[in-house]
DNA sequence: TTCATCTAATTATCATATCTATCTGACTTT
DNA sequence: AAAGTCAGATAGATATGATAATTAGATGAA
């Protein structure tokens, strides 16, 4: 094809941008070729050199390293002299990075990613539910009914769903009280939010608030195991879900 | 105190240089300010402006530009212009970037640290060897079973015991054929190296040779819940341990 | 073949200049 | 007063051109 790629400026793309900070041409740059990455563009070419990259993208050198050395910090790249600039394998790839969530999710959905998302909360969440049952402080415990009670408005059409089913899961990290749990902030959102249009057409949700409030209750009574056994039925029934529909996809 | 800084220079740090990739100035800035911003040392002082980074370390502004956005890029930085460089809170940073890891354990080692580490693997690794237990290729059993047997060669002095270690786990976690678990590689390596010295102290390890290989063994049968409970059983312990010595620590 | 040496390509670094966003404070307007 | 407007200062953002360091690959000798 050799299709022209678009410049860069600062006016140009701001609008569609997702990164974590700012708006600039390092920036933009970085969502650019991040992107590209992800979506396998360069599996079967060779990475552009910087002198390249920088042309092609109508920016300066000096922007294009800043952009490929925060893809090195991310994983997706390795530079070295006279060898240039190479994709790394998908295995060093942050996958926690919310930057790179955001490339996979927009640009590579599959239920198979959605069945991996869901195999990882199922390890990760009941466990900061019975950690939060144990360790939870009293605000944290009204943060995850204040989650609980924006479901129930939800269900009433006074709140957003998504984003109260959201606000509990992440209150209830919080309450696990270890930095490595609250990680996964971003991954349980996303995870939320593709999945919501996913279950939504299957099934229909109205059991959800009554698993929800078992694992609010088990965390009041300070039951961890409770609380456990709770969140792990809540996660166990969206990965039946997604099994069944990837086997139905297959036939 | 204003002590001076020494100057980065390709000769002076590579030695003690713990970093992802590449030897130059730029890796070495960021692994000299990442740790320096993990152990605190700006928790109280304004971050230093570009031209002071550059000055101070005696590089030019090009390099510092690129260290400081790889760091922004894992979460320890932000960057406005007028505002300045700032040290962003623990919260965002990426705790599972392997050099965040490193910084931490190097210099900020508590045994909170170990206990949150352990807390997270007593989530993640049950539930890996369950997935390996259901969908592990055969390779993936033989990488297992090897790393068991080198367990058993370390215990008669033919093999590293850290190393063999290492390797029974991340091979379990290699077998659970999912991504988002095989991302712990470089998390239960250094939880392991730091435990160990630990661990060792306190209790002999005589029976974890066979608790290591009842996961195996469920493995093997395709035991999942056999695999989960093995796994957990044998993390849980070394919970116990962390947690009386914390206990010990206090009084 | 095998090893050492050279060459060229590509990243790494530096120095300097200019641009742009943002804060502050003074001034003006209402 | 309260709100809007402008000017200066500050710190990051960008551009550019030159030079150094690294190393894959070619070349050539043993």
């Amino acid at each position: 094809m050799n299709r022209k790629v678009s410049a860069i400026t600062t006016d140009t793309f701001p609008s569609e941008m997702r990164t974590s900070l700012g708006r600039n041409l390092t920036y933009g740059m970085l969502d650019v070729i991040g992107r590209a990455i992800v979506i396998g563009e360069y599996d079967n070419v060779a990475f552009p050199t910087e002198a390249e990259l920088a042309r092609k993208h109508g920016v300066s050198r000096a922007v294009t390293r800043e952009a490929v050395k925060m893809l090195t910090a991310k994983g997706l790249l390795s530079a070295r002299p006279r060898q240039g600039t190479i994709v790394q394998p998908q295995s060093s790839w942050n996958l926690f990075d919310s930057d790179v969530l955001h490339w996979l999710l927009e640009r590579k959905f599959s239920v198979e990613l959605l069945r991996h998302f869901n195999q990882l909360r199922v390890a990760i969440e009941p466990e900061a539910a019975a950690l939060a049952a144990m360790q939870a402080t009293d605000a944290e415990r009204a943060a995850i009914g204040a989650g609980l009670a924006r479901m129930v408005a939800a269900e009433a059409g006074a709140d957003n769903t998504l984003a109260a089913d959201i606000a509990f899961h992440v209150a209830v990290l919080e309450g696990s009280r270890n930095p490595f749990y609250k990680q996964f902030r971003d991954m349980v959102a996303s995870a939320l939010a593709t999945s919501i249009h996913f279950t939504n057409r299957i099934k229909g949700r109205s059991a959800s608030i009554e698993d929800h409030r078992a694992v609010y209750d088990a965390i009041l009574k300070r039951d961890s195991d409770g609380a456990r056994c709770a969140m792990r039925r809540l996660i166990g029934d969206v990965l039946i879900l997604i099994g069944e529909a990837e086997v139905t996809a297959k036939s």
